[in-house]
DNA sequence: TTATTTAATGTTATATTATAACAATTAACA
DNA sequence: TGTTAATTGTTATAATATAACATTAAATAA
């Protein structure tokens, strides 16, 4: 789905959590798309569920979140791992080969066939653990 | 820490959850435990953190449930990782050797030192994909 | 033991996050 | 064009979680 094709709504939502460029929360994004007319709750979490749904934000749910994806190629919509800072709070999406290999191994060796995971790193960032 | 030295409420709390034996919300937690003189979501929500943080019982953030510990081993208190069936909603914990690998080499790889993560992986589990 | 500190409790009020329900409008498309 | 599906607008409310403050119990050190 390209962003042309996204509503009047979900476009000026996505706009402002893009233009952030970091994790921000549903109530934070109301207050400040206003000025745009939007002026309820469930017309920010509309636009996020469909936003989610079509891999353009990913939710961090530890922090009741939302984060553009910065994958640019995200194709497994449905799938999101971050890495958190718990310092200066920075995130950073994860795509990283040997994570994808490692859910391939687990779901053979489970049985369990996975549509969706949701993975959260927490520690300190490269910079944050010098200081 | 073990369970003999827990205080009355989180006794009472890690009881019940133990005995649910699948996630289980706060509130609903907070309704079945009122016979026992627990009244107020504070009550409720104290214990849970406690036993958060001593690994008695993990969060799963995804749902806003808790479920108890299963590893009775568990030396990292505050990592979880799950595996979820979006179907008959079973819920077991990972402990996988790989796992634990695969994030020692993203942590050199990234150079961030993680103290804490959060997985959850949703699918359908192997009884359920037969149906 | 007794003073001192730390952890846990009880309670009320309130903050934060998210959805239900229903009417109206707009976009997609056969 | 008529029909269906998606989106929007709006009000009310549900569900999840914490603030603030007074009190009590437990741990521990003088
Ligand atoms: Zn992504
Ligand atoms: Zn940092
Ligand atoms: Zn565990
Ligand atoms: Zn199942």
């Amino acid at each position: 789905m390209q962003k042309e094709t996204l509503s009047k709504n979900q476009k000026i939502i996505l706009d402002y959590i893009e233009k952030v460029n970091e994790p921000i929360k549903a109530y934070s994004i109301l207050h400040n798309v206003q000025k745009k007319g939007i002026k309820a709750p469930l017309q920010v979490y509309r636009a996020l569920d469909k936003l989610v749904e079509i891999g353009k934000i990913h939710k961090i749910e530890s922090k009741n979140a939302f984060v553009a994806c910065k994958n640019s190629n995200c194709q497994i919509s449905k799938a999101t791992a971050f890495s958190i800072c718990e310092s200066c709070e920075e995130v950073s999406e994860i795509s990283d080969h040997k994570l994808s290999k490692y859910l391939k191994t687990f779901q053979e060796k489970t049985g369990m066939k996975f549509n969706k995971y949701n993975l959260e790193f927490f520690g300190l960032c490269k910079k944050c653990s010098i200081k």
